[in-house]
DNA sequence: ATGAAAGCGCTAACAT
DNA sequence: ATGTTAGCGCTTTCAT
């Protein structure tokens, strides 16, 4: 490793036989640079292969970065919200850098401090535990977006997908379908303040709100795990276990539908002959004909577009706070069907 | 969102009554600071909730974060590996920063100078597809790491699984099942310079060669897709058009086993009876009851968190190359059993 | 239109 | 052991 001093706006102004002042105009497209010295900057830039140092930016001014804070990358779900996220992001002069927040609130606080500290010019924090409080604090010091909780804040823009609808949407399959003995695979709360607005929260609670609207409160089954494969599967043989036994799972997400199936399969049942299994997200495995899994599309593209373009105009001055709510739809496959018998 | 001053160094100073230099001692457990002005220091930065400012720490030393560079988020492979990393330098005051390279050789090197302009302090980069003598060329400019190549380089240290081994337990497993007619699912190449370096060109050529000394070189049957869901599917359905119909396939990753699943099923056949499927990398879907998929697991947990230790090691001033190869191990599962017939 | 110079928050060489 | 101070590379007044 050879520490090679890097190229900077001193070295560049010589080269072009101007000041520093004016490669910086250059740079940022400022106002007090002739055409003909922007050329000279330019050309000089480009002979020295220039690149801002963006730490020594940070100083003074932006680093053009965005900051995303993700829990973890295992969600392909996520992935979706990236892609549009960078979509969004790809035109402009801003990078984004991701940092996972791991399975707890500490990990999470000291993820979002990364971010902070490391001065991104604007941060979207995905699906976030933090309190209510410290979301807004984050958002007093640097534009913020949070996608993916149901709060109303002046501090922040929220993007999130109506998971009331969504959930119900399911419920309401499965019902229409003739089953009234749903289970349901929900998450473990590891967030700090009002559980209420995360979207594990609201789909349980539709859950529950859908099925003693049709007079099915006594079939009210959840199994609290984590909507990861592993908690999918292990909710389900929790839930496999009472008697009698259920005919529908719904899980809340995906990730956990895909080892409901598992557990199901592995119990020697059938889907959807014995038990119909729906899950939420509709990931591109659920799409998958040997899956075929009924699931609900909530568009995680439009999401992540919509999350960068509104935390671009709160980079760009916006202060004025704003709510952007996807409608999800339900995408009926082959995992669901009527009740045996 | 309200720009309130951040809490300084300086202000920290003064609240304790002594020198910045006593704070920046203390901050970096430098020689020079009695205990009881380590004391002293520390409860006023508890008191005003003081935080390194990482830009104004860049400029002059490290910026303790470590980089990684992944080609995108979709592959539940990539996680193991960060789940490595994280838990390797989860203990240290370093943290982890990924940026999310794209598709193509533009964004990949995009993302890359991105890392470097935000001074990390270290780089791992996952597969990259850039040349070796831009590799080279990063890590002359800091400790680098790169995962997932099979070339020799005294510039970065090295972390490899044995694709060659892996990829032939794959093709002996199924011929050893009695399998002729096996056909593959490779990656695109957009690498540039050469390609015999990244995995999937090594597992291609692998299943060539074995092929070959089975004998078998005239049934041999690549379809060049992408290791995604969608790419095995399509490469699937091209592969199915053949006629003899092969019996079995050896998709170059699991992402695309998954897809290959779903053409199968799509056309009426079932796995194994009709056809055999096998993938690389050993997800956690692959080992799910219903889809028991034959894989490679190549612990992308200890590549991980050796990626992070040889990193570290090279942040405090290790120079000499190093690399570390993980032995494959096939995991054998229902989608795999003798041919029809 | 152009450039000189101050200063962002920190580290480290150098006094004391 | 403790403190003074000169930068790191950039942006941004403020002169000219």
């Amino acid at each position: 490793m050879v520490t090679r001093r890097r190229v900077t706006i001193a070295d560049v102004a010589r080269h072009a036989q101007v000041s520093t002042t004016a490669v910086s105009k250059v740079l940022r497209n400022a106002y007090g640079a002739s055409p003909a010295m922007r050329d000279r900057v330019r050309a000089a830039i480009d002979e020295l292969g220039y690149r801002p140092h963006a730490a020594a930016r940070a100083m003074r001014g932006r680093t053009f970065t965005i900051g995303v804070l993700l829990p973890h990358i295992r969600n392909p779900f996520f992935a979706d919200i990236l892609d549009g996220l960078s979509a969004q992001v790809a035109e402009t002069d801003y990078q984004v850098i991701i940092v996972a927040g791991g399975a707890g609130l500490k990990e999470e606080v000291r993820a979002i401090e990364a971010l902070v500290d490391r001065q991104v010019d604007g941060i979207l924090m995905i699906a976030p535990l933090t309190s209510r409080a410290d979301l807004d604090k984050v958002a007093e010091t640097m534009p913020a977006v949070v996608l993916g909780r149901h709060e109303k804040s002046t501090a922040y823009d929220a993007v999130d997908d109506d998971d009331e609808y969504g959930a119900s949407l399911v419920v309401e399959h499965l019902i229409g379908l003739g089953h009234r003995r749903i289970g349901h695979i929900s998450q473990k709360d590891a967030s700090r303040g009002r559980r209420a607005a995360l979207p594990y929260s609201i789909r349980e609670e539709t859950y529950t709100r859908v099925m003693r609207e049709h007079g099915l409160g006594d079939e009210i089954a959840v199994a609290t795990t984590s909507w990861t494969e592993e908690g999918g599967y292990i909710g389900t043989r929790e839930l496999l276990a009472r008697s009698p036994r259920l005919t529908a799972i719904f899980a809340g997400a995906d990730q956990a539908a895909f080892g409901a199936l598992a557990a199901v399969h592995e119990a020697g049942l059938s889907v959807p002959g014995d038990i119909s299994v729906a899950g939420y997200d509709n990931t591109r495995m659920a799409a998958l004909d040997h899956i075929a899994l009924t699931s609900v599309d909530q568009d995680g593209v439009v999401m992540g577009r919509t999350a960068g373009r509104l935390l671009l105009e709160r980079v760009e001055g916006r202060t004025a706070s704003v709510r952007f709510s996807v409608t999800p739809t339900l995408v009926p496959r082959r995992s669901t069907a009527a009740p045996p018998g």
